[in-house]
DNA sequence: GTCTATACCGGGATAGAC
DNA sequence: GTCTATCCCGGTATAGAC
């Protein structure tokens, strides 16, 4: 029971040490060794919890907030915000944790690499949230905030792009490029706010 | 003379598989025997040439289609075409050449760690990106095409992250992502066409 | 200008003791 | 569950011959 428990610690520990050198280094260069050794345990060590380096990477990935996916649902869903407001809040939400976001920002363009092992996932990843987004707009205009023959695939398309556009040069120049300022504006261009105009 | 014409080929031809191998694998893991295998010489003969990795990545990256930058830039002042089109047309070119696209996109966001050769380069090309858009946008504020309060540098870092945002999920998922009618329709909701309203 | 040979490091992963 | 020892690969770079 306590082998147990301490076990589990152990792996929350090298899965939080292997996010952190995952995004500073990406997959392929960075380095079991490292890993280990932040992680405070030997390499083989580190082998016993995950067998192999991909191992390693699926378990980051898989773990990764995807809560914060369901979070920004529940938001619309439960709380009644609009999905505008829902969007800026996780790009804000974004701006205190430069690490994960670098994290995705790394390995994502990484796999881009047809033989990465992130590669099917993140095409996937992509096309999930994109299908959600298209979901969220297509409410949005049964609702008469968006034109009926807006091509919502295309501004789906466009969100997604803005914001990782957005991440990336933040991440480069933290001191002069702030994200949530400009992904506000252009929410507010893209996706009319809450009052629907109703005629 | 022989011998020289000789030797600049061979640059030219290991910088080229350079820049395919930087592309696909990123800088840190791309490897040296790779690219001299495919440029057709051994490791030594590469190094003879670029005397390490590093130097070979600052050539590739100088060498690299600033020409593109100047080409905007012609169009805009000699062709007298529109700013919004002279972007669009870049998106467009670069939709013909999704290696050159990978190339850049993979490595600026494996740049995003301060340790990383590349990283003070992909700061500085950014600023120097945003700020020639500024300039532009200063032009089409002058010319009465942009609101007089309108905030440049925010639109600036919105224009290149819609870019670079639309490049990289174009990279993952070509066959369902296009990338330039979004940014067609971004740049017409951003910047207003070339018939000046006047009043 | 290009090669062979080599030095040397660091990588991922396994065997087997404790 | 963690270790030491080890294997074997591949990495960058250099020495020195041709």
């Amino acid at each position: 029971m306590a082998t147990y428990a301490k076990g589990r610690e152990r792996r929350a520990e090298i899965l939080r040490v292997a996010r952190e050198v995952f995004a500073t280094r990406g997959f392929r260069s960075a380095s079991l060794a490292v890993i280990a050794e932040r992680a405070g345990l030997s390499e083989p060590g580190l082998l016993h919890h995950f067998p192999s380096k991909d191992h390693l990477l699926t378990a980051v990935l898989e773990e990764r907030d995807d809560s914060e996916i369901e979070r920004t649902r529940r938001q619309v869903e439960e709380e009644h915000r609009s999905r505008a407001e829902a969007l800026i809040d996780l790009c804000r939400r974004n701006a205190t944790r430069p690490e994960m976001v670098q994290l995705f920002t790394v390995l994502a363009a990484e796999s881009v690499d047809a033989a990465h092992p992130a590669h099917e996932w993140f095409v996937e990843r992509y096309r999930m949230i994109r299908a959600l987004l298209v979901d969220g707009l297509e409410q949005e205009q049964r609702e008469g905030r968006l034109a009926p023959d807006a091509n919502l695939e295309q501004l789906a398309i466009e969100i997604v792009a803005m914001f990782d556009g957005l991440q990336l040069q933040w991440l480069l120049d933290r001191e002069r490029v702030d994200m949530v300022a400009p992904f506000e504006r252009f929410i507010a261009r893209a996706l009319p706010g809450p009052p629907p105009p109703r005629r």
